[in-house]
DNA sequence: AATTGTAGCAACCGCGAAGTT
DNA sequence: AAACTTCGCGGTTGCTACAAT
């Protein structure tokens, strides 16, 4: 999270070809973010830039929603607690990133996978078999989500009881 | 004290799924 | 029904701060 502050001074691209802002978020880019999501609500992602004067392009905007500006995050360090969800719900699901983040509430795909990379995945080799990788991968998500539900209220009480243990 | 290495995180990209016209 | 647009996911990068030498 650094220390509030750290757009001072984006050294990368800053207007791309199209005229799309990229890198950093200034804070008056997050205003008026958080103003187009107060009046229209959240997606429509595309037109943030016309109806909100902010020269970000959809995918930029939403990702900055989603993953930072969402009132209903959580921010601050991972418990002990999530903490034993997330090696729970990887060692079931691997890499399903948003996945597991559905048994976090206000965790983000991108802030546990984040947090998996850089606490457990340089000692861990993936324990069990990475070979899911690719295309299996992708075609087996719309089956995993459609029995997520009850796998995740499983697992997350799995999780939860070997937390609470 | 200065330089090089590592950690951690925000944000990017490509691609396929889902939705729309 | 097909073409086109938007969304969502997972992998990866680029940057800053901090640690080590």
């Amino acid at each position: 999270m650094y220390c509030g502050r750290m757009a001072a001074h984006m050294g990368w691209g800053i207007i791309e070809e199209e005229g799309w802002r990229k890198g950093p978020w200034t804070s008056e880019e997050d205003r008026l973010l958080i103003e187009y999501v107060r009046l229209h609500g959240e997606g429509r992602w595309n037109s943030v830039a016309r109806l909100a004067g902010l020269k970000r392009n959809g995918k930029s905007c939403r990702l900055r929603w989603v993953n930072y500006l969402r009132p209903d995050l959580k921010r601050g360090q991972i418990t002990p607690h999530e903490e034993s969800i997330i090696l729970e719900l990887h060692a079931r699901w691997g890499n399903r990133w948003s996945t597991i983040a559905r048994s976090l509430p206000g965790r983000t795909d991108n802030e546990i996978k984040n947090y998996w990379r850089t606490h457990f995945k340089k000692k861990a080799k993936v324990p069990s078999d990475a070979s899911d990788k690719g295309q299996n991968t992708r075609l087996l998500r719309r089956a995993t989500i459609s029995s997520s539900p009850a796998a995740t209220t499983t697992a997350t009480a799995a999780a939860t009881t070997i937390a609470a243990d």
